[in-house]
DNA sequence: TGAATACTTCAACAGATCTTGAACCGTTGG
DNA sequence: CCAACGGTTCAAGATCTGTTGAAGTATTCA
C-alpha cells in the first residue's frame, strides 16, 4: 500500500518534479527527459521507477520505446 | 529563497503530515505534539522547525509556550 | 544472425535526513 | 532568588536517497 508520505515524497524530487511538468502538458518517451534532463542515461529510468511505484505515472511499451503519462489520479494531485 | 521542491520535500515526512493534519483545524501548542506524537520529547521541535523555515507554518510565543499554526500560504497547499 | 539501439538493473559510494541523548535558554511559580 | 517547566539546540550515530559506472535485457535494423 502507498502512503500519503510516499506519494508526497516522491513528488519532492526536483528532477522528478520536472519530469511531471513535463507530463503535464504531454507524454513522452523516456528518451525525451534523456535529452532535457542532463543526468547521467539510467537516471531518468530510476526516478522514472519511483514515480512509477507510487502510482504517480504509467509507462507503455512501444518497440524499443517507453512512453510514460501522468495517471489521472495524479493529475488530480498535482494541480496547485 | 525556498523550492517547490523543498516545501513538498517538508511536508512529505510522516511526523510532519501528522503536525499538518493537527493543525489544519486548530492551532496548537508544542505540548500537543509531544503528547500525541509518541516520539522523544525534542523532535516535535525539529520537524517544527522544518515547516516553519519553508514558511508553512508560524509560531507565536506565548509565555512558556509557543503556539504554532499554519501560514495561508500552507492552507491553500494542503487541501486537495 | 549479429550489431546497434533504447532503455533497465545492479552494486557501491556520498551526501542528506531523521533520530537520539544531553546540554542549554527563557519564563514562571514558590 | 532558584528550582521546575516548556521548549530549543547541539553533536553523534543510523538510515535513507540520489548518483555513478558498469553490466544486462528486449527490440530492431542490416
Amino acid at each position: 500500500m502507498v502512503t500519503r508520505a510516499e506519494i508526497v515524497k516522491a513528488v519532492s524530487d526536483p528532477t522528478r518534479l520536472e519530469i511531471i511538468d513535463m507530463l503535464s502538458s504531454d507524454s513522452r518517451c523516456n528518451c525525451h527527459f534523456q535529452e532535457h534532463l542532463d543526468v547521467a542515461p539510467n537516471l531518468p529510468s530510476y526516478h522514472l521507477r519511483v514515480l512509477r511505484e507510487t502510482g504517480l505515472l504509467v509507462g507503455t511499451k512501444r518497440g524499443r520505446w517507453v512512453d510514460y503519462e501522468l495517471a489521472p489520479h495524479a493529475q488530480r494531485l498535482i494541480q496547485e
